[in-house]
DNA sequence: GTTTTTACTAAACACTGTTCAGTAACTTTG
DNA sequence: CAAAGTTACTGAACAGTGTTTAGTAAAAAC
């Protein structure tokens, strides 16, 4: 039941989005009374928070493929390029992961928080590989890792939420790749 | 009256923040029933628009000091430490401006829009005056405009959003310190 | 067959944004 | 001055949220 529930729960914010998403909706796909979603979820934030898990779950998926990479260097580009092409492909579930100012109160105890710190340290010790390899000067992994997430979550949140009215449309995403290109560059001769 | 409903509003978002702005709230306030605020203002996002506007003002005021900066490098730097000082001191204003999803939709003929285009612009120019000194290698002004306000954006979303849980309270201010230090650093070699 | 447990819901509550019919006071007009 | 019109305002409602509670009907246990 709960995982009926959460599979409508995850369609209806597909197609209607976050704003889309009520109790009520749910219900009636499910085809069941609204009060009966509280004898399986607490509430609303808990049926959140279960969608930020498969939205992590996604980001996690899109992320894979750098994964394989050997070369550190060339898996911390791969590992950028696919983290903003996540952002930009999937901004609900971006939003939903890193923009949502709703219900971080108790985040730490869920899954959801699990897998991203999964996901997240992976990506530390990519930087830390690149370190341990002297691809920079600096040997200040987190402060490298911290300015690297901040550029790529910076450009996704832009655009996610809609931050980018002075470019004309059909150019911002062309800006984000020379951005991208920009920043691998500035890294290079950190 | 405007200003009656706007200064209210102003005062309920500063003490209670989004959340605890409504449309009675503001009537019971100014003293007024909440059908009288329709009467000034078309809806809730007039508002919301007026507010961004106060935001906007806000911002342009904390990062004045920079204007005076003869030195465009100096000036960029001073800018970019502003903004950032601007968003971890105000998150609330920062979020309003930056961060919020609502009412987006007309706010390119909002008074809002032009003041915070004014301040893009300045930035721009800083960023241009820079590229014309020689200060970098790179003469694509806009993709380092861009990149430089995406790290900026980056780091103060992350805060304002609460994204930072993995980082101890204390560290994060320092963390933010170090990698605007090392933007800094990169951007010099741009 | 009676009792207990389970699964569920109708109806309500409290809270939002918003609208509309109506009212009381003031202004204009004949 | 009285009638008509205008202005400023509001009580009460509507529709939409999340959530709770009392109650019911069916299934399971005894």
């Amino acid at each position: 039941m709960r995982r009926l529930i959460l599979s409508a729960a995850h369609d209806i914010f597909k197609e209607k989005g976050y704003d889309g998403l009520n109790i009520r909706s749910i219900a009636e796909r499910i085809e069941y009374s609204p009060a009966t979603i509280y004898l399986y979820y607490k509430d609303k934030n808990e049926i959140f928070y279960a969608l930020q898990y498969e939205a992590a779950a996604a980001k996690r998926d899109h992320l894979l493929p750098a994964l394989s990479i050997e070369d550190p260097w060339k898996r911390l580009i791969e590992f950028g390029r696919l983290y903003v092409d996540f952002g930009l492909k999937h901004p609900d579930w971006y939003d939903l992961l890193f923009l949502t100012r709703a219900p971080m109160e108790h985040i730490e105890n869920q899954q959801c928080w699990t897998l991203g710190m999964a996901t997240h340290s992976f990506f530390v010790e990519t930087v830390q590989a690149c370190v341990d390899a002297r691809f920079f000067k600096s040997t200040d992994t987190e402060t490298i890792a911290y300015t690297l997430w901040c550029h790529a979550h910076g450009m996704v949140s832009l655009f996610v939420r809609e931050r980018m009215r002075m470019y004309p449309p059909e150019v911002r995403a062309e800006l984000a790749k020379k951005s991208f290109a920009m920043i691998v560059k500035m890294a290079e001769s950190l």
